[in-house]
DNA sequence: CTGATAAGGATTTTT
DNA sequence: TCCTTATCAG
């Protein structure tokens, strides 16, 4: 047997010893996938003797990619170490080891294509853009640059707001931004956005879509969506390229399949048929398409991820075949990370929805410990509890570290309250999300060198660092420059590098100028012909950023530059990895990259992150915090069923994060945003939880003296903030108890329309709960939904 | 052209 | 509450 087979389970060892054809994995939580997909690579190398080159395998971030090869590095060099030493791995010393895995590394691992999505078409893009026909004549260069979402935001303002003359305010920038990204996810063009949309707001949607797309042409830049739709359209265009890319791919992998959406179908199917319908593809001689997901684990419908296409595998890739018979799928069903309780309460979560593949999971460990739940105040003390029990619980478990443990949230803001709890009790922990590494603005500012060195017709990042640092290029001067640019129809680094033109404009700013072309120069002439990590270091000191950093001398200029250090390290660290990376390559790994893949879990530290982000990883303890309904769920999903379900996919996705322990929180109350306290009802996601598997507060069943505890506590308060009303504004005080008398007796409904004493008119959208526990949503104008309690906000009927 | 100060908007999730 | 953007004085 395969030394690659040895210890998988029936259906582990199914999957991986799947040689050629379509099979679709249905691996729930837990299951074992990445070691199915790891194992099933090395096997196709290692025993069926497959050319790295021939493989594409696609994984969801670039985090998993590294972690993919590294694994695959190990296996391919201990399977080395038996063919040629005869002698099991551990028994090697470290020299030879190394030697193995570094020539593992430059025979395999160094061909492979593996990554996300992303990643790798931006690369199959560098080989072939150029022979891109764009419908409408616009075309790009290997060089391009890839925008990021701020760039690509900044770009639609300006059209909508400058070149256009629309009030944004009527005509939102980021909902024009949102209409364009999904039509380019669905392969339209501007006049397929108009019909959608229809009317003049579609005309001048489409108008604003024509235009963005020109300016990406003219700034030789693509974004996110461009890096899946030009290689989709590309491979339908040229017979030629397409064929090179699917004689070149014979195995295709895809990893979280659920959430691919229809691009990345498209493309997976253009290279796996080379063009024609699955149905009707049948040359599957040495080659095949391996796709693992879970329909219950798609979180990314918001950003267009469709899981029916994997529910729909088996019809056009697979044989169509019910699960019993079927030759192309397999479901790995057996838990292998969490306890029976953990497992139990996630499955009976997920039987609430009610799009699924049948699937359940199966524990292979103890019962364990019960899930804990607890009510807080508010969000303050809903921290204070958790961290109260982190260090019961570390004190108490010498075996457990503050690595093991996890707090997920639905938001990103919700970190805060966390992190100051963390902080107050001087526990290490670290915050994955939120602002990513190369979002900060010293960083954003040395890669826009690099991006205008590498594409000089990439205007956005030379505005950005054309007077950054400080060189006296002001307003008038940019704007003249650009007047000249755009009269001439030639990008504005043309116009700066013209010495002549730039003297004639005369002024101050002419000096900043000369200089700044003097800089670009230098560094373009050696750009190609040093490193990344050197050229990074180049302009940070030849541009003065530097320089301009220490004089500034604040603490938060020393952090600014160390994180410059910190860029230079990540180049040197993608030379390691990549040795052949150039520079371009260099800048669309740090566009691609997220806030998770640059965190190393190597220090004992508690993770602080979204439930998104956590998808893929797993942790001894886990606190699921926020468990409230408009929180978690979000208000958005309680109109739409189906994003809900989306909602409980992701709070099954959080609790089967948990390997032994798992602890639940909601507060009864939340501070939103700038001090406005709002009444909170737990999810109802707690309430599909089986009772039998928790200890704690649950609620809606019994508890009635902590609901009357409960109630006392929210009446002071209201009461409180009464007697302010009145010492602060006389008689407002009065009315306001009035009007809660007169709301509290009203069984409100769905429509009803009400006045509220702060937010003025409002209409009810959703209720919660039950008879004296009903809590309303109520949609004012101008904001977002608030949840009130009925008995306790100063509203009235209208 | 630069720095300071005021006003206004923001919170879903991310490659 | 906090961060980004608009406006104004020097």
């Amino acid at each position: 047997m395969s030394a690659f087979l040895a210890g998988l389970n029936d259906a582990q060892r199914k999957a991986v010893d799947h040689h050629t054809g379509p099979l679709l994995v249905v691996a729930g939580a837990g299951s074992g996938k990445t070691r199915a997909l790891t194992h099933r690579i090395a096997h196709l190398i290692g025993h069926h003797g497959a050319d790295p080159a021939h493989l594409l395998a696609v994984t969801f971030t670039n985090k998993a990619a590294r972690e993919m090869k590294e694994r695959l590095e190990l296996l391919l060099a201990q399977k080395l170490a038996q063919s040629q030493f005869g002698q099991p791995w551990s028994t090697l010393p470290a020299v030879e080891q190394r030697q193995l895995r570094s020539r593992i590394y430059r025979e395999v691992i160094k061909e492979l294509w593996i990554g996300t999505f992303h990643a790798l078409f931006a690369r199959l893009l560098r080989f072939d853009i150029d022979k891109f026909k764009d419908p409408e004549g616009l075309s790009w260069t290997r060089q391009f640059s890839i925008y990021d979402e701020n760039d690509v935001q900044s770009l639609i303002k300006e059209i909508v707001t400058q070149e256009l003359q629309l009030d944004p305010k009527r005509f939102e920038p980021k909902k024009v931004r949102w209409a364009i990204s999904n039509a380019k996810n669905q392969g339209w063009m501007p006049e397929q956005l108009e019909a959608d949309a229809g009317g003049q707001r579609g005309k001048l949607m489409a108008e604003t879509y024509r235009r963005y797309r020109r300016a990406l042409a003219a700034n030789n830049a693509l974004d996110f969506d461009d890096l899946l739709l030009l290689p989709v359209q590309l491979l339908r265009q040229n017979e030629q390229i397409r064929n090179y890319w699917h004689r070149r791919f014979r195995h295709v992998l895809v990893d979280e399949y659920q959430d691919t959406n229809r691009t990345q179908y498209d493309l997976i199917k253009l290279l796996v048929t080379n063009g024609r319908e699955p149905s009707d593809y049948d040359d599957w001689d040495g080659r095949s398409v391996f796709v693992v997901g879970d329909a219950d684990q798609s979180i990314y419908s918001f950003r267009a991820a469709d899981f029916t296409i994997l529910m729909g595998f088996q019809d056009d890739f697979g044989d169509g075949a019910a699960s019993e018979t079927t030759a192309t799928m397999v479901k790995l069903e057996e838990n292998y990370r969490s306890t029976a309780t953990i497992l139990e309460a996630a499955n009976a979560l997920i039987a609430h929805n009610s799009e699924r593949i049948d699937k359940v999971l199966r524990p292979t460990r103890g019962e364990g410990e019960l899930i804990s739940l607890t009510r807080c105040d508010d969000e303050i003390a809903e921290a204070e509890a958790v961290v109260h029990r982190m260090r019961m619980l570390e004190a108490a478990h010498p075996d457990l570290s503050w690595g093991d443990m996890a707090v997920l949230y639905r938001t990103n803001a919700q970190s805060r309250a966390m992190e100051e709890s963390l902080v107050r009790w001087g526990i290490p922990y670290i915050v994955v999300g939120g602002l990513r590494f190369y979002d900060r603005r010293e960083i954003k500012d040395v890669l826009a060198y690099l991006k205008l060195l590498v594409n000089p017709a990439d205007t956005v990042s030379l505005l950005r660092v054309l007077n950054t640092p400080k060189r006296g290029i002001g307003k008038t001067t940019i704007e003249r420059l650009t007047d000249a640019s755009n009269q001439l129809g030639i990008p504005l680094w043309e116009v700066v590098r013209d010495a002549e033109a730039v003297r004639s404009l005369g002024g101050r700013s002419a000096k900043g100028l000369l200089q700044f072309c003097e800089l670009i120069n230098g560094l373009q002439a050696c750009a190609q012909d040093i490193a990344p990590s050197e050229l990074v270091q180049r302009v940070m000191e030849q541009s003065g950023y530097v320089a301009e950093l220490i004089t500034e001398g604040t603490d938060e200029a020393e952090d600014r530059r160390r994180n410059l250090n910190e860029l230079v390290n990540a180049a040197l660290q993608y030379q390691e990895e990549n040795e052949e990376g150039s520079l371009e390559d260099f800048l669309a790994s740090a566009a691609l990259a997220s806030d998770a893949d640059s965190k190393d879990t190597e220090q004992d530290r508690v993770t602080l992150m979204t439930l998104h982000a956590s998808k893929g990883l797993e942790f001894p303890v886990v606190y699921l915090v926020g468990m409230e309904q408009g929180l978690f769920p979000s208000y958005r999903s309680l109109e739409d069923p189906s994003a809900l379900e989306e909602e409980r996919r992701l709070c099954y996705v959080g609790l089967t994060r948990a390997k032994e322990r798992l602890f639940l929180s909601h507060a009864s109350e939340r501070r939103l945003w700038g001090g406005m306290r709002e009444p909170a009802v737990p999810s109802v996601f707690l309430s599909e939880l089986p009772s039998a598997l928790i200890q704690g507060d649950i609620p809606h069943s019994g508890g009635a003296s902590i609901r009357r505890e409960q109630r006392l506590d929210r009446l002071t308060r209201v009461d409180r903030e009464d007697s302010r009303q009145v010492a602060g504004g006389g008689a407002a005080g009065a009315p306001a108890n009035a009007v809660r008398r007169r709301a509290a007796t009203k069984t409100w409904a769905v429509g009803d329309r009400l006045r509220h004493s702060s937010f003025g008119e409002g209409q009810v959208t959703h209720l919660f709960g039950s008879g004296e526990k009903v809590s309303i949503a109520v949609k004012f104008q101008g904001m977002g939904p608030k949840i009130l309690d009925p008995r306790l906000a100063p509203i009235e009927p209208v």
